[in-house]
DNA sequence: GCCATATGTAACACATGTTACTCTTTTAGA
DNA sequence: TCTAAAAGAGTAACATGTGTTACATATGGC
């Protein structure tokens, strides 16, 4: 599942860092997250929505990425 | 986190058996979260939401519970 | 009362999300 | 280039969500 953090990060212009502590996890979880390590609970996924102002599916792209097999390829 | 998915059950008309059936979790685990067992995971949320036609945040309610202390009471 | 259906629940095992600790790499600025 | 901030990442431990199985309870129709 992508997700959209990390722009919604530089948009309001935080550090990992930062944004870790507005939604008291640590860093390691943000940047995990970011990097697709693995999804956020659904309470982590609340806060940030809500700290971006978004709701939890503009900020989580689910797009039902459960059945395509070739998705997500960027050119490199 | 209390949640509206019994509502929306019972809207949809569905038993929790079949609603876990078309979200491919086991009817225990609709049934766990349905009671506030525990929190589902996002992409549960997420199906469920999606099946119901709701988003994420119409289907939980967070209201931010962590501060309150004495929310939720029902008359009896 | 009996039966079928829907729901509640318990114990354990397993999967996934989160933390603490530590280290490396990248990036930007003097 | 040197430095510091920011980000990526590995591991082990812990917390939470989910499945399995089985049984208990409630409810409505006969």
């Amino acid at each position: 599942m992508k997700n959209n953090i990390r722009i919604y990060r530089a948009i309001h212009n935080l550090t990992q860092e930062e944004l870790a502590r507005k939604i008291s996890v640590t860093r390691k979880t943000v940047n995990s997250i970011e990097g697709g390590k693995y999804n956020p609970s659904i309470d982590v996924a609340y806060k940030m929505a809500k700290l971006f102002n978004v709701t939890i599916e503009e900020l989580c792209c689910f797009e039902d990425e459960e059945n395509t097999g070739e998705n997500e390829k960027v050119d490199e």
